[in-house]
RNA sequence: GGGCCAUUAGCUCAGCUGGUAGAGCAACUGACUCUUAAUCAGUAGGCCGCAGGUUCGAAUCCUGUAUGGCCCA
């Protein structure tokens, strides 16, 4: 416990005693700053509006004592205010927030509308009330939270101070209700799925393992949506989707958190025809509706959402940047290409050629791009290709070389999706960890009979990094994983 | 997994070839009735990430380690 907060928590012991309860319950609010801002824009400079009654609550940011009057700035969720305080308050309330209200605690204030002398709109503070007081002291004003460990680890600091930070997880939220908005309107119901599962599938991935003490069984973190979703179209929905947590037990850098949020729909009666036009329509409304706009800057480069996307086939995108077909051409040929450019995957089987192969042209492309057509044996859920039962009807969105969409005409031919999954079990048997659980629940529900369906996944935390320009995954999950500051040997946290 | 960088007061940072740890802001005391990085005077605040080593002496040099960041795979 350091001096400052020490010092703090006997301040608030003589505030109570002077008979201020520094905690109290509520406060009625009854404006925010930003429409007191468009409202009173019109005051001229020393002019007041004494007709108005004003009631704001938020953080004090900052105090500036001047004699007999203070001014301050006080912050809520929409922005920043002057406060301005004087004697007329009365002698006691005046001393009490000269003596106690400092920057970092919560104020009410009462009052009416000015602009100062030298043009800062203000609220004159014709009354206040203390509404919660911090014992630990914000960063300072002038350069803020700029410790990229302490904005994770603090992010409620980084969000008071920092605004860029807050406004962003604001886009975020926008993001996702727009999403939703747009998904009910396309006719689509939201619905839930088991995040604790027995066999968890949908998705080439590790997942995290859990005990259930009940039953004394392990149990799984889903790593996708699918396999659930599609339960619910064999149960006669039509249309559903849902927007919720995944869980991979995987490499954490600035494109992947260990838990992210995806939304995956599935709709009977329609194909991955359906699911690209609506994967372009969803997203370039979302970009545009957050940057008024299809044409954006990520990163400091441009990346065109407009429709319609360019669509390139795997097999021929990869043929043109590395002479080499991934259909026709024999697993030696792929070898040779992957060592010669130190890209050789741990498993060394043909699914595996082709994934890092791809890996290796996926930078070149830039602007939303559909790439079409994954083979069979690394797209063990979707439906085989009209035309060529080699491949998949199946498309990734790729932007800037990152996945941000998958899809396909979904399989549900039950006697090929055990087949699949025979060949997935064979992989995981031979030690792949990634590839896929034989899942007979979900094989008995399809041999009920599954209508022809289309299925969409997008990654949400992706979608927000294009949309709002945000470096890194981190930057759009309030809450990050990151190690634990410190830990005693029971696994307890140890405070600081 | 590999490389590079960072870690010093609540925050942002100085601290040179090794010689008793500094600033600004925040905090605390006081002055000031239109300030806005307010100003002015004063006070207090440190396990220099952690553990070893070298040395008469280490924030500084060396080794290890922890956490974070950036780049590469």
């Amino acid at each position: 416990m350091d001096e400052i907060r020490s010092n703090k928590i006997k301040e608030i012991e003589e505030i109570r005693k002077l008979g201020v309860n520094p905690y109290p319950y509520a406060f009625d609010v009854k404006d925010k700053i930003s429409q007191i801002r468009e409202r009173f824009n019109n005051l001229t400079n020393g002019q007041k509006d004494e007709s108005a009654s004003l009631s704001i609550a938020g953080r004090v940011m900052a105090v500036r004592y001047q004699g007999k009057s203070i001014f301050f700035v006080v912050q809520d969720s929409t922005g920043q205010i002057q406060g301005y305080l004087n004697v007329s308050v009365g002698t006691d309330k005046f001393e009490f927030f000269k003596d106690h209200i400092k920057v970092g605690d919560f104020v009410g204030i009462k009052g009416f509308p000015f602009r100062s002398h030298t043009g800062e709109l203000t609220v004159f503070a014709a009354d206040y009330q203390l509404l919660s007081k911090a014992i630990r002291t914000l960063p300072e004003k002038w350069h803020g939270l700029t410790d990229k460990e302490k904005i994770y680890r603090q992010r409620y600091v980084d969000m008071t101070v920092n605004r860029e930070s807050f406004n962003r997880f604001k886009s975020r939220y926008e993001i996702i209700r727009m999403i939703r908005e747009f998904m009910n309107d396309e006719g689509f119901i939201e619905v839930e799925t088991p995040i604790l599962q027995f066999v968890t599938g949908g998705a080439t991935a590790r997942p995290f393992i859990t005990h259930l003490n009940a039953l004394d069984i392990d149990m799984y973190l889903k790593i996708a949506h699918e396999l659930y979703l599609k339960r619910y179209i064999v149960g006669g929905f039509d249309a559903v989707y849902e927007i919720g947590k995944c869980f991979r037990n995987e490499g954490i850098d600035y494109k992947h958190n260990p838990e992210f949020t995806m939304i995956e729909c599935y709709r009977a009666y329609v194909d991955y025809n359906y699911m690209m036009d609506l994967t372009e329509r969803l997203v370039s409304y979302v970009i545009e509706k957050v940057n008024g706009t299809t044409k954006i800057e990520y990163q400091g480069k441009p990346v065109d959402f407009s429709r319609p996307w360019k669509r390139v086939k795997m097999r021929d995108y990869i043929k043109d940047h590395l002479g080499v077909d991934i259909l026709e051409d024999p697993d030696d040929k792929m070898i040779k290409i992957l060592k010669d450019h130190d890209a050789l995957p741990e498993i060394m089987e043909r699914g595996h050629y082709i994934e890092k192969l791809w890996d290796l042209v996926e930078d070149t492309i830039t602007n939303p791009t559909f790439l079409l057509e994954h083979p069979v044996e690394i797209s063990p859920l979707a439906k085989r290709h009209r035309e060529d039962p080699r491949v998949t009807e199946r498309f990734e969105v790729i932007v800037l070389g990152n996945e941000l969409a998958n899809a396909f005409s979904e399989l549900n031919d039950p006697v090929d999706q055990r087949e699949r999954f025979e060949a997935q079990a064979a992989l995981r048997n031979s030690g792949d960890k990634e590839a896929q659980m034989m899942d007979f629940d979900f094989l008995r529900a399809i041999e009920y009979g599954m209508p022809p369906t289309g299925g969409l996944g997008i990654g949400i935390d992706r979608l927000v990094m294009f949309a709002t320009n945000a470096a890194t995954i981190k930057d759009v999950i309030a809450f990050p994983l990151i190690k634990p500051e410190n830990f005693d040997k029971s696994g307890m946290e140890i405070e600081e």
